[in-house]
Formats: structure tokens, C-alpha cells, sequence
DNA sequence: ATATAATTTCAATAATTCCTGAAATCCCGA
DNA sequence: TCGGGATTTCAGGAATTATTGAAATTATAT
């Protein structure tokens, strides 16, 4: 796998980008090689491509499959793991979202269920409280609603987003929705 | 404004997540503590409830400024600068979200469109731009819909939420969904 | 204009995170 | 069971990021 100008433009990138995500520059780099390689790749092959160190890239690909964002094979008579990012670029992204829910707002949530549950009610919370209980509603809402997406079928979901705005169209009109409407 | 435990375990809560997303801890603390106040605060207060320096709370205040996620004002007979979290919880989700994707997606989006512009079609990259023109589609296509989300008024948006799954009744059945359905 | 409160900048250092090479462990074939 | 390649662990150093206090700047009231 030769590294060309074309993916090597994408493999910085996507490193520089890691950091803004939850992953350094490593990890963002192997992944944008795996992503663009057509076969699948052993450690040492990813080491020579990226001139990393042999242990970075084994640590790089542990975090990658905590992330549920390789797929790893063995090829016959070859004892070294081969590994690889998914065909579908959807089911990624699928994945991508559900772990970063995980790790960013499940925890959020969480916190906010038990400390509401062990509320005392006194006056100086009533706020906080409230506040807190709004941050919660909505989370719930988001998360349910993506949970609702994940089971449909891509093409679906596709289908949808491409509707775009248009869905409102199928829900009872609203005086404010109306009004926007008319305007 | 008094730092009641409740408020506590949410300052300290979301300065620990600050560093998932891609804000530090400081800023983290600074927004929570804002969010469950019910009146503005100016700089000293900040200071004070949290126990950081001066110039750290200016420089958290700043960042939390680049993301719209304050408001600030003054009183009468006060010179000093008083900021506040928006009322709305889904306005600061919606620039939440808005900011973050200036942020983690736009430089990917031009980053793709110039790389396949320059493309020299090279059988070497067939491959690494097929899967590059991929991620560009799925990036197009979801920004452009959030794009849409956001010209709706947030009521719709919640209605539609609230339908989760449901909605894709509405589109012209496909032979993968009956199956589904009908499982 | 001047004094002074409020805020920001900035260079130094503290804290954290990343990366490496060496050593340890794992794993398969003979 | 042994040999040796493949992989992982881990402690130390490198690099990056966060935080501070002091100095500089800005803004306001008189």
C-alpha cells in the first residue's frame, strides 16, 4: 500500500482532526490509512507507512477497536493480524455516534438522574434544579431519538434526510409553524 | 450565588466532560456554574465560586464567547461585565451543535472537496478516492439536513423527535422496510 | 486629563497527554 | 515443550496544553 500524495493529504488531516475529536493524532492517522487502503494491513505495514513506532501503532489500534471502528482477519500461513475499516462508510458513522454517545453523554446523563433522585427540595436549588431537570429532558429526547434512527434501515434513513425540512409537512400545524409558513 | 452541593456535582461533573468535548475543564466549570445560575455574574464571582485565578476565568470567558454560548451585560451604576447562559436550553443545544460542526466537520468537507478536485485520476487512487468521494457525500448530506433542522422552529423539531421511528411511515414504502415491518 | 477599577495579555511553569524503546508476554508450529 | 515471531506493557522523556501572577491595556467617573 503506497502511500500517494492523495491519501497522504487525507491521512494529515484526518490526524490534525483527531485531536478536535476525542482521539490523538495516531489514531486519527491510522484510521485515515485503513480507511483509504483497500486490502487490509498488518501493524508493521501501518508502522512503515506512517512512521510510527511499533508500539504507538499497537496502542493506536487497541483504542481503534475500543471504538468498535476495525475489523481485524488473519490471512492463511500468515500468522499477523490484518486490519481494516468497514466497507460502509454509513455503518461507520453509525458506530461513531453511538461510542461518542457513550463516552459523552451517557455519563451526563447519568449524573443528572442521581442528582436530581437525591434533590432536597430546598428553595436555593429550585433553580439549579430546574435547570438541570431541563438539560436531562432534552438529552433524554435526543438520545431516544437516535436510538429510534439506528434501528431503521440506512436507506431509510437516507430517505429522510434527504426530506430534509419537509417532513414538518406530515405533522399537524402548529399556529407558529403557520405563521413562518406564510411569511 | 451560593455553591450548593447539587450545583457542585454538576460544575464538577461538567468540567470533568469539558475535556471529551473539546473545551478544558476551566471552561467546562465556568459554563455549568453560569447555566445553573439564575442571575448573571461578572468575573470576581466566578472567580470566587470556583477558586481559579483571574486571568483563567477571562481567558474560559473569551473561549465561551468564540462559541456563543454567553450572553453578557451590564447593570446600572456597575462597570463591571455580568454573563449569563441563554434561558433556552435548546438554543444553546442548537449553537452547540452549530459550532461544533465549524469546528469538527468544516475543515473535512473543504479538506475532501479540494483533494478530489485535484485529483489526477491515477489508477493508484481509484480506490482512496471512491472512499474519499464517500465521506463527502455522507458529510454533505448530513450537514445539509442539519442545516434544515435548524430553519425549523424548535417546537417542530421536538414533534418530529418526539415521533422518533414513526416518521418514516410517510415515505413511499421500500422493499427492506416491509420485511422489517413485517417481522 | 487623571485616577482607578476592570479586563486582557503574556511569559513562565505546572499539569497532562503522547510517544518511544526495552522488556515482558503471548501464541503458534515443530 | 521449546523456539521465535508477533504483540503488548510500561516507565521515562518529549511535546502539548492549561494555569498563573505580573504587567499592560482599556474604560469610566470625576
Amino acid at each position: 500500500m503506497n502511500v500517494t500524495p492523495l491519501k497522504q493529504r487525507f491521512i494529515l488531516h484526518l490526524g490534525e482532526m483527531g485531536s478536535r475529536w476525542g482521539i490523538n493524532r495516531t489514531v486519527g492517522q491510522i484510521y485515515a490509512l485503513l480507511y483509504v487502503s483497500e486490502n487490509p494491513l498488518n501493524a508493521d505495514e501501518i508502522v512503515h507507512a506512517l512512521g510510527l513506532s511499533r508500539s504507538n501503532v499497537s496502542m493506536g489500534l487497541k483504542e481503534l477497536q475500543s471504538w468498535r471502528l476495525t475489523r481485524s482477519q488473519h490471512k492463511p500461513g500468515d500468522r499477523r493480524e490484518y486490519f481494516s475499516a468497514p466497507e460502509d462508510t454509513w455503518e461507520i458513522f453509525r458506530v461513531l455516534l453511538e461510542e461518542r454517545r457513550k463516552r459523552e453523554v451517557d455519563p451526563t446523563l447519568t449524573m443528572l438522574r442521581d442528582a436530581l433522585m437525591d434533590e432536597t427540595g430546598s428553595a436555593e436549588d429550585e433553580y439549579a434544579s430546574k435547570r438541570m431537570a431541563e438539560m436531562l429532558e432534552l438529552l433524554e429526547l435526543t438520545t431516544e431519538w437516535v436510538d429510534d434512527m439506528q434501528d431503521l434501515p440506512p436507506k431509510t434513513v437516507v430517505q429522510l434526510m434527504k426530506l430534509g425540512g419537509g417532513v414538518s409537512k406530515f405533522l399537524k400545524p402548529s399556529k407558529a409553524r403557520k405563521a413562518k409558513e406564510e411569511a
